[in-house]
DNA sequence: GCCAACTGATTGCGATTTGCAACTGGTTGT
DNA sequence: ACAACCAGTTGCAAATCGCAATCAGTTGGC
């Protein structure tokens, strides 16, 4: 683990943070779909990673102060992963991604429709899921004005996938 | 190249396509400093690209759609790269990774200043930035509004690196 | 107390990717 | 004619990736 960096750009810097397959994917399931715990992020990614990239990525990103890591007082051998602020603020990154490859890739219909609303909804539903995400990953109380986006954006993808 | 997919996530599949250390490096120099031969992109890049990862990079970003290739007249064995509309729309994919980078990360002064007029700038910024460069690739005529956002991002850029 | 299932990882190892350096085959300017 | 320039290609060693198996500690059921 060596810091030496290949250049003082800020894109530069932040691809050698997160600028590979992985990471950014991590990032989604904790903020999308509120996986927590090694196990979680293990077996119910969409993409199937494996236990050596995973650790290691999570060792990366904590180092990176993108997460952190408590223990889970239900299980002494469980551990909490959560998002840091800048972790949070990861996500206009990851909404533009998505909205980027919702127009121009071969989305998948269940995967897709989060991608069309956060990409409808624009900046300001980002900010509020970000203040949901700062409430659950970070202990803030939050003002709540009616359902949240995380619940919108699930009940969405519920919705497709039940449509027979 | 085989083009099996992971998942049908639009994160994911944005992923596949320049989710390496390299693909939105070489847009960035296209989109910020204007570099359209092999050359130009070769030895003028501040990290230092080698010349087979940049060969391979620019296949992979043609067979994306994202950058087109053609002949130069004014010499036989030049390309010009040009980008895409889709290459042009992931500028606000780099422009929030700027931004974060900006904030998070160690950026040396002179390579920041985009970042932060750009973040400054907003939405709005980016759309008019995109607009110069569907006029620089696209060919398409602008309706011209006093200086560019590329001059203005160029010329803060010189002004801090002139600074003694 | 015993044991199966579960926890967060680690290890071994072959396949792929990376990156440096040298080189190729052709073009251009003088 | 010849040096400089052009867009790549090739060889090869090192690093990384990713699958499968494994590990050691924890928990819950009986």
């Amino acid at each position: 683990m060596t810091d030496d960096r290949r250049s003082g750009c800020p894109i530069n810097l932040t691809l050698e943070v997160v600028g590979d397959k992985w990471s950014l994917l991590i990032i989604r399931d904790m903020m999308f779909g509120n996986r927590r715990h090694f196990r979680e992020l293990l077996t119910k990614s969409e993409e199937g990673i494996s236990s050596n990239i995973l650790a290691d990525r999570l060792k990366t990103l904590l180092d990176a102060d993108i997460i952190t890591r408590e223990d889970d007082p239900s299980h002494k051998q469980k551990g909490i992963y959560s998002l840091t602020e800048q972790g949070i603020e990861l996500l206009p990154v990851l909404a533009q991604m998505a909205a980027w490859g919702y127009q121009y890739l071969p989305v998948s219909e269940e995967l897709g429709i989060r991608a069309r609303l956060l990409s409808e909804g624009g900046p300001k539903m980002w900010a509020e899921f970000m203040d949901e995400l700062r409430e659950t990953h970070l202990g803030q109380v939050r003002r709540r004005k009616g359902p949240s986006v995380g619940e919108r954006l699930q009940a969405a993808y519920e919705s497709v996938v039940n449509r027979t």
